[in-house]
DNA sequence: CGTAATGAAATTTTT
DNA sequence: TTTCATTACG
C-alpha cells in the first residue's frame, strides 16, 4: 500500500478525508488504503482547527491502534490529546473514572477468558447445579454473547424450551454477583458496563458526546450491540461518527460482531455520507476477479465494484492432489523451487487454513525440505500457566478481593492446601460475605480445620502480607520477590524437565516486561497500571513481518496482512465451509466473507488447493469440493491435478474451457479418461466401504430443483442439475458431478440439497 | 492429596 | 489423532 504522505488521493478517498461534521460511513474494500484515509482525515480535522482532545479513534487491536497512530504521528508529529485507543483500552479508562456507579472499585480487575472461566466454574461448584448438562464453557459462551447483545445479567431471561439458555438464566447473575463481589470485570465487561454507564447517566452520556466530538471507528463492521450503543450515546447531540469497515470482511460474528451494524449505518444516521473505496492497490486484476465473483453470491452485503489499476497478473490457481500430505509436500516443494531460484524470499509466501489442526501437515513438510517458517498461533504468551500464576499474584496484591486470583496460587506451588480445606474456606467466606482472602486469614478460627493446615494457611497469609508490604518498591523487586518466596522459582529450577525450562525462561521475559515498564514508570506503584496494561494486551505481536520466514496462520489470523503469494489449504466442505455451519445461511455467508478475505491477501499470486482424501481426527476421509469453487471464476482459473501412484506422483494440466460464466457446466468430463476412471473406482471403493458420517437425510420437496441448479451430495459432492424427469411423485434428476461424473437419482430418496439456495 | 487412567469431543479468537 | 475433563486409585 503507498505510504507517501504526501501522496495524491484519488476523489472517494479524498470525499473521505475532507468530511467534517455528520456521520460518515467509508465502506472500505480490501487493500483500498483505508488506514491511509483515516489518518489522513485525522490530520485534515487537527488542520481545520479542531482540537485532538475532542477527536477519539477506535480499533479492535492494539496493532492497528499502533499502527494508526504511527501513520498519523508521520503526517502531524506527536499528537497530544488525541485518544487513540481499543476499545477495550478506551472504555476501561473510562470504566476508571465512574468505577463506583457500577458497583466497582477504582482498581477493578480485568480478568481473561480464562479468569472468567474459573470465576464461572467457581460459582457453578459453589452453587452445584447443572454440572453435568452444561460445560461451564458452553455457559460462559452463551453469558458472553449475551454482553455482547447488550443484555445484562438483571434482563437476561430464558425463552422457554432452551435448557441452556435455562441454565444460563439462573447462572449468569450468580457469576455477576461474584465478579462484583471479587471487584473484577471480564473482557465484554468492559463494554456492556460503559454502554449501562451511558444508558443510565444521561448527564454523563452528554458530557462524553460534547467531549468525544469526533468519533471514528475502524472495522466497523466486527461492532458487536455493546459497541454500538456506545458508539450511538457518543454520536447522538454530535452525530460525527465516521465509520470505516467492509461488510465482506466480517468474520467475527461468532465472537458477538454484528454485520447488521454496518448495514444498518445509514438508516440508524440520517444524512450519512457515504464513501466507497473499491480501487484495489494490493491485488492483480485476477485476484481481485476471483474475490469479488466469489463474494457477489453473499446476499448480507453492500454492493462495491472492486477494481485495480494493477497489472493482470498470473491467473489463479486450483490445485486438486490425492491428499493432505501430497497438497503439503508439494507447496513445500514450490516455495522451496523458488527461494532456490532466487526469485523469491521466504517471506514472500503465506499459507492460510482453516482450523489449526491443519497446521501441522504443513509444518511436517517444510520442516522436511528445510523451508523456515512461522506459525502464527492464536494464545500466546501471557496465557501461559506459570505466567498467569506470577501475575494472578501481582492480582491478588492489587485487589485482595480477588478470589479468582487466590485461588489460582493458594495452591501453586504445592503448599497441601487442598480441595477439602479450600471448599471450607469457600463456605466460610460466603457466609461471612468475606473475600477468600480474609476468609483464610480466619483459617485458625475454623473448627474443621485442622491445625496443621491452619498453620499452612496462615503462613500463606503472611507470605502474601509481605508481598503487600513491599509492593511500594518496583515492579521488578516485587514480582522477583515473589517468584523466589513463594517458591516457584526454586521448584524450576530444580526440576530437570525441559519444559520447566521453558517456564522458567518465560518468567525471565516476565521480568523483563517488568523492568521495563519501571523504566517507563519512574514513580514507582505502577502495579496497577501494569496489570491493567497486560490484561489488554493480547499476545506479544511476535509475528515478525521483517523475518526470512514462510508465514502460516488461519484466514482468522491473515485479516487485514497481505503477502506477495498465498497458498489457501484445504477448500473441502467441513472444513471451509466449516461443518459447524452447514445448517446456518449466515454463517455460511461468513464462510464465504472468511474465503474472500483470504483470497484478498493475496497480491501476486494465489493458489487454491483441496486433497481427494484427508487425514484428520485419526481418520482417513474422502473429501467434498468447496461448494464455494464452484463460485469462484473456474473458467479462467487454472486447475492441475496431482496424484500419486504408488508414490511417484505425476501431474497433469488442463485448463477449463470458458463457457458462460454461471450456466457453464463446472465440471467438464477431465480429458484424461485413464485418470477420471481411477479416481471415480477409487472413490466408490472407499466410499461404500466407509460412508463418511453425514447428518441425517431429511425429505425434501421435489419441486425445489431446477435445471442448472447446483447441488451437493454426501457422497458425490458438488454437481450441478444437468435434466429433471418424470412425473412428480418419482422425479428424477441427472447431475453432473463435479468429480464423480454424470448420476441419475430419484429425488425423493436422494440426499441430494441444493447449495446456495437463495436467487 | 496427587497422579494415572479412561472416555468424549473436536472452529475460528481482535480484547 | 490429540486434548480435555472427570474419575478411580495409591
Amino acid at each position: 500500500m503507498p505510504s507517501d504522505p504526501h501522496a495524491e488521493l484519488t476523489t472517494a478517498q479524498r470525499l473521505a478525508v475532507e468530511h467534517i461534521d455528520g456521520p460518515l460511513l467509508i465502506l472500505a474494500g480490501p487493500g483500498s488504503g483505508k488506514t491511509r484515509v483515516v489518518t489522513h482525515r485525522i490530520a485534515h480535522l487537527v488542520h481545520q482547527g479542531i482540537a485532538p482532545h475532542q477527536i477519539v479513534a477506535l480499533t479492535f487491536t492494539n496493532k492497528a491502534a499502533d499502527e494508526m497512530r504511527d501513520r498519523a504521528t508521520a503526517l502531524l508529529g506527536p499528537i497530544d490529546g488525541l485518544q487513540l485507543s481499543t476499545f477495550h483500552r478506551f472504555c476501561a479508562r473510562m470504566l476508571r473514572q465512574h468505577a463506583p456507579l457500577l458497583g466497582l472499585t477504582e482498581n477493578f480487575t480485568i480478568y481473561d477468558t480464562d479468569d472468567s472461566l474459573r470465576m464461572l466454574r467457581h460459582v457453578l461448584e459453589k452453587q452445584g447445579i447443572s454440572s453435568n448438562t452444561f460445560s461451564p464453557r458452553q455457559i460462559a459462551a452463551e453469558i458472553s454473547r449475551a454482553k455482547n447483545d447488550l443484555i445484562g445479567a438483571t434482563q437476561y431471561c430464558s425463552p422457554h424450551g432452551m435448557p441452556l439458555a435455562t441454565a444460563v438464566a439462573e447462572v449468569y447473575p450468580l457469576y455477576q454477583q461474584q465478579l462484583l463481589a471479587a471487584a473484577a470485570v471480564d473482557f465484554d465487561d468492559l463494554l456492556l458496563h460503559v454502554a449501562t454507564l451511558l444508558s443510565e447517566h444521561p448527564e454523563i452520556r452528554a458530557e462524553l458526546d460534547a467531549r468525544y466530538r469526533y468519533v471514528l471507528v475502524d472495522e466497523y463492521q466486527d461492532t458487536n450491540m455493546a459497541q454500538y450503543a456506545i458508539l450511538r450515546a457518543l454520536s447522538h447531540d454530535h452525530p460525527n461518527l465516521a465509520a470505516t469497515g467492509d461488510p465482506d470482511q466480517s468474520i467475527f460474528g461468532w465472537r458477538g460482531a454484528n454485520v447488521g451494524n454496518i448495514l444498518r449505518f445509514e438508516e440508524d444516521f440520517p444524512n450519512v455520507r457515504v464513501v466507497r473505496l473499491e480501487q484495489n492497490y494490493r491485488s492483480t486484476k485476477a485476484i481481485l476477479r476471483t474475490a469479488d465473483h466469489l463474494i457477489r453470491h453473499n446476499q448480507l452485503r453492500k454492493h462495491k465494484k472492486l477494481f485495480t489499476h494493477n497489472p493482470e497478473g498470473n491467473p489463479v490457481q486450483l490445485m486438486h492432489y490425492a491428499d493432505g500430505r501430497d497438497e503439503a509436500d508439494s507447496i513445500a516443494l514450490s516455495i522451496l523451487e523458488e527461494i532456490k531460484s532466487e526469485q523469491r524470499k521466504a517471506s514472500d509466501f503465506a499459507i492460510f487454513y482453516r482450523i489449526n489442526a491443519l497446521s501441522r501437515s504443513i509444518e511436517f513438510a517444510l520442516r522436511e525440505h528445510g523451508i523456515p517458517y512461522q506459525l502464527i498461533k492464536g494464545l500466546e504468551f501471557f496465557q501461559r500457566k506459570e505466567v498467569k500464576d506470577v501475575i494472578a499474584y501481582l492480582q491478588l496484591i492489587s485487589n485482595p478481593r480477588d478470589d479468582v486470583a487466590l485461588l489460582r496460587i493458594i495452591n501453586t506451588p504445592r503448599r497441601g492446601i487442598g480441595k477439602k480445606t479450600l471448599t471450607t474456606l469457600i463456605n466460610h467466606a460466603r457466609l461471612q460475605s468475606l473475600p477468600l482472602l480474609e476468609s483464610a486469614r480466619q483459617a485458625g478460627l475454623i473448627e474443621s480445620i485442622a491445625k496443621a493446615t491452619a498453620t499452612r494457611v496462615a503462613r500463606f497469609v503472611a507470605m502474601y502480607d509481605r508481598f503487600v508490604q513491599e509492593a511500594t518498591g518496583s515492579l521488578e523487586e516485587l514480582m522477583g520477590l515473589v517468584i523466589s518466596v513463594s517458591g516457584y522459582h526454586g521448584n524450576l529450577v530444580d526440576s530437570e524437565l525441559e519444559e520447566d525450562q521453558q517456564r522458567l525462561a518465560n518468567i525471565e521475559e516476565l521480568l523483563t516486561l517488568a523492568r521495563q515498564f519501571d523504566q517507563q514508570h519512574p514513580e514507582g506503584g505502577a502495579l496497577d497500571q501494569f496489570l491493567q496494561e497486560i490484561a489488554l494486551v493480547g499476545d506479544t505481536d511476535d509475528w515478525e513481518e521483517e523475518t526470512e520466514r514462510v508465514t502460516l496462520m488461519t484466514l482468522h489470523a491473515a485479516k487485514g496482512l497481505e503477502f506477495p503469494i498465498v497458498f489457501l489449504v484445504a477448500c473441502e466442505e467441513g472444513l471451509l465451509p466449516h461443518e459447524r455451519t452447514r445448517t446456518d445461511a449466515d454463517a455460511l455467508e461468513e464462510e464465504r466473507r472468511l474465503l474472500f478475505v483470504g483470497i484478498t491477501r493475496a497480491e501476486q499470486e494465489l493458489r487454491l488447493s483441496l486433497a481427494r482424501r484427508r487425514d484428520f481426527r485419526g481418520q482417513r476421509m474422502l473429501t467434498i469440493p468447496s461448494q464455494f469453487l464452484l463460485q469462484l471464476p473456474c473458467d479462467e482459473m487454472v486447475q492441475q491435478e496431482s496424484f500419486a501412484l504408488g508414490g511417484a506422483a505425476f501431474e497433469a494440466d488442463h485448463a477449463i474451457e470458458k463457457g458462460e460464466d454461471d450456466q457453464q457446466d463446472p465440471t467438464p468430463q477431465p480429458t484424461n479418461s485413464i485418470t477420471a476412471d481411477s479416481i471415480q473406482t477409487a472413490t466408490e471403493m472407499i466410499s461404500t466401504a466407509s460412508d463418511p458420517p453425514q447428518t441425517a437425510v431429511s425429505q425434501v420437496d421435489v419441486n425445489q430443483f431446477r435445471v442448472g441448479m447446483r447441488v451437493t451430495h454426501p457422497k458425490y459432492g458438488l454437481g450441478k442439475v444437468a435434466a429433471l424427469g418424470g412425473p412428480e411423485s418419482a422425479r428424477t434428476a441427472t447431475i453432473h458431478f463435479a468429480t464423480a461424473g454424470v448420476r441419475k437419482f430419484r429425488l425423493k430418496e436422494s440426499p441430494l440439497r441444493p447449495v446456495g439456495a437463495k436467487p
